[in-house]
DNA sequence: CGACCGATTGACGACCATCAAAGGTAGTGG
DNA sequence: CCACTACCTTTGATGGTCGTCAATCGGTCG
């Protein structure tokens, strides 16, 4: 079977149901709620620090990234988000954004305005809980990258940010059995696990000689799942995921 | 004036109010939220991984933290608790905690029942908005020591940790004028920011050389804030603080 | 074909980790 | 009042993981 492809409401409805069990009066609701496409090139900022914006968005082709800087200009990526993510989720309660959102790849965008998104938590009250569910996931998420990017030396760390990646893409059905997208280059990845990026190339190039790895151009597959994951210390229950999501 | 104390409820409404406006009803409404009291001493486990708790508390006195281990035995801690803050409040949209709770000082904690805490929520749906708020604040902190951690030099990244804990104390009336409490052993301050002990120790020693920082057992002040900040590279924005808060 | 971007390699060094031990301080109990 | 203990802080010595700097290689695209 081929990648799963959806229309913009279809795969909303696969991301919230990876996380939560929706009804199918829900799921209607959720079928008619407009999202205004939007395509974009790579490395575009989307939103910035500062902005208050009146939407959202979520992705529904290609990876994004969110990022600060230090005031000596390094860049720390906070996090990637890949197709049904909704990256600024938080702007919905927090008016300005604390951080910059850009596309790591090429992107399809679908905007959701904040009063269709209001109003429909206001007739769905369960989809209230289902949206702060998805951000206290992503928590969850910026948590074990603390832990991650803190405490494990940068071999562990990079497997471990791959199985993250590759867990994450089966519970919106977007990796095919071993082999899924991976658009970041290596700047990004050292950017995301706070190495550098010349560290990173080397740390690559053993998970590569040690057959956890191979890739081709934005390709990467994974010959042996549970040996990427003994080397990464991967526990999947961070990811909060239902248990049909996570098979 | 003196550090400020508040009943639980009263700590509540005014930690609420740091990062959203109340109205006279729903503050009403708080006041009658039924809490559960409990003291702890230092070093306990209040939440381990894996609980599926029916509660969740707030911090009335003390601080708490909440950590993880990697399989090497290594520990991050992963935020600081002071009081007012709820570090469990994803257990109402999480069913299974996925982090350690541990208090790093004496403590008074307020236990609060998911059912009361949602039975609020109904009778006033703003309430539902402002503790949303609050996790999604939480996730910003996670966001800006990911930063922290991992693009800044351990110098800086001590003194940004002691920039946002003299924030959020004075948010909620907590920091007398250049002092506040910092029961944190140097073993602690190095599980939060990824450096060890023996360098934090060192750290630290430099901070106080250079006046930014001195102590007496759990008592901290800082001679001169703006000096700290500036060492610390430290922005608030992050705390997404109300300005009457932030003031 | 030249320009650009990303991947790769080499040499060197520093920040911070590791290991080990000693000094302070508080609390406990005889 | 003083041992005794436990915990935290401090110090010294050494070294490794990873950062920095710089250059080259390879592929893509206008």
């Amino acid at each position: 079977m081929s990648i799963a492809t959806h229309t913009p409401n279809q795969l909303m409805i696969r991301k919230l149901e990876s996380i939560f069990p929706l009804t199918e009066e829900e799921k209607q609701g959720l079928r008619e709620l407009p999202i205004k496409l939007s395509d974009i090139k790579t490395n575009q900022d989307i939103v910035k620090m500062g902005d208050q914006p009146s939407q959202c968005f979520m992705i529904l082709e290609g990876y994004t990234c969110i990022y600060k800087m230090t005031a000596e200009g390094k860049r720390q990526i906070l996090a990637l988000y890949v197709p049904g993510d909704l990256p600024d989720m938080q702007s919905l309660h927090l008016k300005v954004i604390d951080i910059n959102i850009a596309s790591i790849s090429p992107c399809r965008l679908g905007f959701i305005q904040h009063k269709d998104l209001r109003n429909l938590c206001e007739r769905y009250p369960r989809l209230t809980a289902a949206f702060w569910r998805e951000t206290l996931v992503h928590a969850s998420i910026f948590r074990e990258w603390l832990l991650n990017n803190g405490q494990r030396p940068a071999y562990t760390r990079i497997a471990h940010l791959i199985c993250e990646l590759v867990m994450r893409l089966k519970a919106v059905g977007l990796a095919e059995d071993k082999t899924f997208e991976m658009p970041a280059t290596q700047a990004e990845l050292a950017d995301a696990t706070g190495i550098t990026q010349v560290h990173t190339n080397r740390v690559l190039q053993a998970l590569r000689a040690d057959g956890l790895i191979s890739n081709e151009k934005v390709k990467m597959t994974v010959p042996d799942w549970q040996k990427l994951k003994k080397a990464g210390e991967f526990d999947p229950l961070y990811l909060h995921l239902q248990k049909t999501a996570a098979a």
